[in-house]
DNA sequence: TTTAGTACTTGACATTACATAGTACTATGT
DNA sequence: ACATAGTACTATGTAATGTCAAGTACTAAA
């Protein structure tokens, strides 16, 4: 188990549906990383269960978003490295769009909400 | 069935999850408002079906965050309103807080990012 | 009288995060 | 040699919540 990091918010767990699929891909997308990293990283960002991130990964990789290959660690068993494909790419730029637009919408509901009181 | 408002976004169903219950708890805050009537403002924002708001109401209610009256109409049959209690504000306080942190978390990221483009 | 708009309810379904447990390997300290 | 901690992946059952679809029922206008 994971030690959880130090500052990161524990938050209603409805919040991250969905955001989380499109913070894996945006790490992937970078450089190719393994699923142990990817709990790491995006631990960083949000409050995260390792048996929260692996399902991702398996779904990710069943639609044809990720592609897989097996490398040996020094460190312990070997580590599947994730590697974001054209599809994969294609998804992850539908998904940021969709967010930002999800997330200027509510956030200007807020601020008008906000000059009101 | 509500027509579509102009201009409002069809994202991803799950980046709504929790975020709807927070809209639909500060947008009665201000006034009480019955279901009819909040499916059409909770739209204005988030494009969302009338089979979602209005077992919002009801879990909501049932956990005694809404009170609940009956009002008739010249419009149509009777509107149910919705009213926050104390307990809705503490619940609604805290959605909101839990979604600003959540938001401003994954925002951070997102910048980050931009600029290591 | 038919249609559109208003207004609420409900049940089956899909998606996704979480908890928990299990497998298995490496490195370190005793 | 053995226990322990850390690394790394898999599988299974559960809970929460949004969607779809269908149904009920009232009013007003064509």
């Amino acid at each position: 188990m994971l030690p959880l990091s130090r500052g990161v918010i524990i938050i209603n767990t409805q919040f991250k549906k969905g955001v989380l699929e499109l913070l894996v891909m945006l790490i992937v997308e970078n450089e190719d990383r393994y699923g142990y990293e990817l709990v790491e990283e995006v631990s960083k960002i949000v409050d995260v269960n390792e048996g929260t991130i692996y399902p991702i990964l398996k779904r990710l990789t069943n639609e044809n978003y990720f592609e897989t290959y097996l490398k040996e660690s020094t460190e312990g068993p070997p580590r599947k490295y994730y590697h974001l494909t054209i599809l994969g790419k294609e998804r992850k730029e539908k998904l940021l769009n969709e967010w930002t637009k999800f997330n200027q919408s509510v956030s200007k509901f807020l601020k008008e909400r906000e000059r009101n009181e």
